[in-house]
DNA sequence: GTAGGGTTAG
């Protein structure tokens, strides 16, 4: 229909039955010749004088009626004059990202026995190479090799080498170009391509050595251009070689490159990536043609190296100037308040994103979420799941990479909200081929750091095994670490750290070691952390930081005072977090003199200034000294309002020393703060128990009863051959329960006869005291004990896990026991760990 | 041919 629109009317009668001799010579094959004689009434209008063809063509081309130029080709007898046209479609499918229409097109052309020339082979090399569709791509070299292009025509071969180096075939593409060095036939594209693959491929290294041997060669038809330089100078940002980026500015300089903002944009952001902020920034001055890239290059600058403040500065200004800010700019903004922590700075810039009409992106999105899981912003994070889903999933043109990471970015938001539910039906509803190890990550990682450890390291098992097969990463490694070491599982995160060493995860190593330190430190085996400490080829402060929370936490005060010293000798910052460490480990081993001289002298002698954390340690110092009024005095003089921490730390000073006074204070306290936990209650009851009023104790528990706060039941874990036992107050749900408490009654006989008796104010019920001897038998810390005992070889530790805080009753009864097993007993709780080995506790009464 | 993003440790 449209053709006989187009077509003059004095075409209009004639047939194509008879076609002119011009056409004919041109015609390849009958089969075209019958296509033409098979048209429709309507289609036999088509003109058949090819002058009139041509003119044709060219009249739809320069009027961009391209599907008119394609109609026509169709029916067109293949004709060599005529291919510019299939060539023009191509390119512009190409142009318009339709990689796989420039594919049929291809195609298409070819049956209809049209010979591709030297300018249609470049364009589906590169449809291929963008589509990254090496055998189709390995075809059409294979076309161009038979036509005569490859090896003959530079266009062609460089194409060629793109489109390996695209498809990851980087050998293929070297190999192309090392024949046509050897032909002496290249340019410097041939050059920029080979560079580009290897820049493309993270060979960093190797771009750089080509780049110079391309300047070295000194050849004057070769010449490394604006397009060389943008090419090779992310390598220097990635590899962080400024010393080559800055011999390339000079280069720039040096062939008045500079002026390219193309140029001018890679090297400012070649010394952003560096580091040099200062070379970035003149650079940055200097440049004549600006545009946003420059100064977004400048700002991710700042941003990235902890200077926010100046990326701030320069996006303001960049707003007075009146700058047109695009999607980059926003993005970065977001991203770099959401690092820091300002989750709700970042939630106002991208309010005032969208006021102004800017469409964000993936990476938008991203930066969003992860502003609200920085601080579990749940509402906005949920109105940021909305709009992801009206505006931006499944539209059209999204890059599936893409959706996913926005997806990701969605788990980990509702995850770190602690919103698991929600998390995993999201992880769930996605399919087993589109899960990426990030997917598996942020899901594992989400319930390793809010308390769902065991959830954590069931998927992390789920991923390694058989049949998923994920290769977890380093980030995945270190959350399955973490997870380990909340639960003290001590054997898995061996496995781990045997799964990571063989594995090989250097560029990780850093955050898994530091992660190894911890896991051993909380599952009992500080020595085996020291070890991994030790054999550290690059510690940062947290590797020294974590060594020395280890010792705190095994009351090995000090070593950790060692590690420190050691710290400050390494020439590491010591900042406020240090601080904490320091002073944690001596209230753990009993060092109140150096615990308060450390504490008088950090302003003085470190230039830090105590935090309320640091006061903190300072009552849980004293407190556990039981210097409960010298706490008090401390509290008293704080600078700033005590928060519960303080005055929890207190009352557990309290409790251990059985103080009814102060901890009724610090009670009230806690109260008003609106603090209400099982916790406190349990604690405030124990300490009227140990005072023997047990009024009060009743008071309390009948308050609990009333106002529906129940205590947390006690829970204790012990890791045997057959995995972990986990034991309840009272338990006898255990299949060995009968020989766990026989074990139990003849190990009370025998210490009893040693010394030891029942401390009956730990038990809380209001009964006689023969009968809370019983009820102490039940704790959950003595049943897993004894299936301790009963499960282990002789001279192997028991590695016992609580949830709370060990009971006092039962603390000395596992002294008394240590003396008489053949086994080390090694208790974490929610406080620090405990060793009973021959009769007495690492913890010196201090805990 | 230049700029931005998700998951990890004290």
């Amino acid at each position: 229909m449209l053709l006989s629109l187009t077509f003059p009317p004095k075409y209009r009668h004639r047939t194509t039955t008879a076609l002119p001799p011009l056409l004919l010579k041109l015609c390849f094959s009958p089969s075209t010749a019958h296509q033409c004689h098979s048209l429709s009434a309507e289609e036999l209008t088509f003109p058949t004088d090819p002058d009139a063809t041509a003119r044709l063509l060219s009249n739809c081309l320069s009027s961009d009626r391209h599907s008119d130029v394609l109609s026509i080709l169709r029916r067109t007898p293949p004709c060599r004059a005529a291919v510019f046209y299939w060539n023009n479609l191509i390119k512009r499918s190409v142009s318009l990202q339709d990689q796989r229409n420039a594919l049929h097109l291809f195609d298409e052309m070819r049956s209809l026995k049209w010979i591709p020339d030297e300018y249609t082979y470049p364009y589906v090399l590169k449809a291929c190479g963008d589509l990254s569709v090496l055998v189709t791509g390995a075809s059409v070299h294979g076309l161009a090799l038979i036509s005569g292009f490859t090896n003959s025509n530079v266009f062609v071969d460089n194409a060629t080498i793109a489109m390996y180096g695209r498809c990851g075939a980087n050998d293929k593409a070297r190999q192309l170009f090392d024949e046509m060095l050897k032909r002496g036939v290249f340019d410097t594209i041939s050059w920029n391509s080979i560079i580009s693959i290897y820049v493309q491929s993270g060979d960093f290294r190797r771009a750089l050595r080509m780049f110079e041997e391309m300047v070295s060669r000194g050849d004057i038809m070769l010449r490394a251009d604006a397009v060389s330089l943008v090419n090779v100078l992310p390598a220097c940002a990635s590899a962080k070689s400024w010393r080559s980026g800055m011999e390339m500015h000079g280069y720039a300089i040096r062939r008045g490159l500079l002026e390219d903002v193309f140029v001018g944009n890679a090297i400012v952001d070649m010394y952003a990536k560096c580091g040099l902020m200062d070379g970035a920034k003149n650079v940055f001055d200097r440049m004549e043609m600006k545009d946003v890239v420059s100064w977004n290059a400048l700002v991710t600058g700042y941003s990235q190296f902890g200077k926010f403040d100046d990326a701030l500065g320069l996006f303001e200004r960049m707003r007075e100037k009146g700058i047109e800010l695009n999607v980059v700019t926003w993005s970065a903004v977001i991203a770099g308040y959401a690092q820091r922590g300002l989750g709700y700075e970042a939630l106002d810039v991208f309010r005032e994103m969208i006021v102004s009409r800017s469409q964000p992106n993936a990476v938008t999105l991203v930066s969003v979420l992860s502003a609200c899981a920085a601080v579990g912003a749940l509402v906005q994070g949920k109105e940021t799941h909305c709009y992801v889903i009206k505006e931006f999933l499944n539209l059209k043109g999204n890059d599936p990479g893409d959706e996913m990471m926005v997806i990701n970015g969605l788990i980990d938001m509702y995850a770190k909200c602690k919103i698991f539910g929600i998390a995993r039906a999201m992880f769930n509803s996605i399919e087993w081929k589109d899960r990426s190890v990030v997917t598996w990550t942020v899901m594992i990682g989400g319930y390793a750091q809010h308390g769902e450890a065991s959830d954590a390291l069931e998927l992390f098992c789920e991923m390694v095994s058989n049949k998923c097969r994920i290769m977890p990463n380093g980030f995945t490694i270190s959350c399955a670490l973490v997870a380990c070491a909340r639960l003290g599982a001590l054997r898995l995160g061996k496995e781990i750290h045997t799964y990571a060493l063989r594995n090989r995860y250097e560029e990780a190593m850093l955050f898994i070691s530091n992660c190894l330190i911890d896991m051993y430190a909380k599952s009992g085996d500080v020595d085996a952390a020291r070890a991994v400490f030790n054999n550290m080829y690059h510690r940062n402060a947290v590797s020294w930081t974590s060594i020395m929370t280890g010792y705190g936490l095994h009351g090995r005060g000090e070593e950790a005072l060692q590690i420190f010293e050691g710290m400050r000798k390494a020439g590491l910052a010591v900042d406020g977090v240090t601080f904490v460490v320091v002073l944690y480990a001596c209230s753990h081993s009993g060092m109140v003199g150096k615990g308060l001289d450390y504490f008088n002298n950090m302003r003085n002698d470190f230039g830090i200034v105590p935090e309320v954390e640091h006061y903190a340690c300072m009552v849980d110092l004293l407190g556990r000294a039981g210097r409960l009024n010298e706490a008090m005095k401390l509290i008293k003089d704080m600078p700033m309002q005590p928060n519960p921490i303080i005055w929890v730390a207190l009352l557990s000073g309290c409790r251990l020393h059985g103080n009814v006074e102060i901890g009724e204070h610090a009670v009230n306290k806690l109260l008003e703060l609106n603090f209400e936990n099982d916790g406190l209650y349990t604690l405030l009851s124990n300490i009227y128990a140990s005072a023997r009023r047990w009024k009060d104790a009743a008071k309390i528990r009948l308050l609990m009863k009333n106002s529906g706060i129940r205590k947390r039941p006690g829970c204790s874990w012990v890791q045997g051959k057959k995995g972990t036992a986990t034991f309840f107050v009272g338990d006898k749900s255990h299949p060995m329960t009968k020989e766990i408490y026989n074990l139990l009654d003849d190990l009370i006989y025998r210490i009893k006869i040693m010394g030891y008796v029942p401390e009956t104010s730990f038990a809380l019920h209001d009964v006689d005291d023969e009968e809370k001897g019983d009820l102490l038998l039940e704790h959950s810390e003595k049943l897993a004990l004894a299936y301790g005992i009963l499960t282990t070889a002789p001279g192997l530790p028991i590695r016992i896990t609580k949830n709370l805080r060990v009971c006092g009753d039962c603390h000395t009864a596992f002294t008394y026991i240590s003396r008489i097993v053949e086994h080390e007993i090694i208790l974490r709780d929610s406080s620090r760990f405990h060793h009973f080995k021959n009769g007495s506790c690492s913890c010196k009464g201090y805990w």
